[in-house]
DNA sequence: GCAACCAGTTGTAAAATGCAATCAGTTGAG
DNA sequence: CTCAACTGATTGCATTTTACAACTGGTTGC
């Protein structure tokens, strides 16, 4: 997708993040905190193939979505990082992520954060972009809970888990 | 795509929606009212192709998102209407819209609906909702405004393009 | 009767995707 | 120092999706 169709704000926005894989990949570097190749490659839920990963990788990259570093424990290693534009795409993952929920069959325990998230709202959302504008942009963020948004998804999460092993 | 990837709810959103071009009829019907086959074909600023449209409106109704009626007035139309489903799309496209407007080169006059509607929030959204929940469905909304924000959206659009024909 | 309009379908080329194998450099254990 | 495991990718090839144009069979209004 080189040429642009038209000058819509949804309409350039599907141009960008709109194809079967970018935002899984921003999905997992938010919700799953993943930040290297192999990670990203290894650890999702759809298994995603290498070349299409590197492909959005560089993409993102270059489309300001994402900045590459290299890790300092590992010469080959690269750390992706979430721009400021890449962590405002939380609302939209999120309102998908609620759309998802209400309508289509969600698996329980994937489908847990999806209902925390949209039942805490916009005001949720904020805490969790906040949150991880300290982790990607190492901006201090003023308010701090006992617990951080990703660290009560991630506790919802392991709680269904746990109990889909072992019913009552 | 007929296999399921995963059960996230982004994932299986995407999987319904996340292709280039199903959004993009979807936000013509919403912010355009268009209702035909036609109208859809040849009054979108991207240039859908007639067999791709035919695919996404097929699919479409076949997921619950879309409704299709023969039109009485003529055999050969068919008018295609939003189910709750559908107009429930609305937030999500309200996201990427505003996500487009601030972080993409949108243009001036397609941006316009795009700042109003982030800039009215999920409030404006809930209004908008119910306008077309009275369109697409047959259900009377309580609240009645003098305007609309549906016109209030397309009189910003042709305000817009005027002062543009004829600058100051 | 006929031109314009209606919702699509068909054929074909180009592009994107999926998959497995592979690559060259890095690291850590022995 | 050797070597297996791991790193971020790349390559080749089959399949799928998309793009573009022409076309179909039918309807409508003049």
């Amino acid at each position: 997708m080189d040429t642009q169709r038209s000058g819509c704000p949804i309409n350039l926005t599907l141009e960008v993040v709109g194809d079967k894989w970018s935002l899984l990949v921003v999905r997992d570097i938010i919700f799953g905190n993943r930040r290297h190749f192999r990670e990203l490659l290894t650890k999702s839920e759809e298994g995603i193939s290498s070349n299409i990963l590197a492909d959005r990788l560089k993409t993102m990259v270059e489309q300001g979505i994402l900045t590459r570093e290299d890790d300092p424990t590992h010469k080959q290693k690269g750390i992706y990082s979430l721009t400021e534009q890449g962590i405002e795409l939380l609302p939209v993952l999120a309102q998908m992520a609620a759309w998802g929920f209400k309508h289509l069959p969600v698996s329980e325990e994937l489908g847990i954060r999806a209902q925390l998230l949209s039942e805490g709202g916009p005001k949720m959302w904020a805490e969790f972009m906040d949150e991880l504008r300290e982790t990607h942009l190492g901006i201090k963020r003023r308010k701090r809970s006992k617990l951080t948004v990703g660290e009560r998804l991630q506790a919802a999460y392991r709680n269904v888990l746990a109990r889909k092993r072992k019913p009552a």
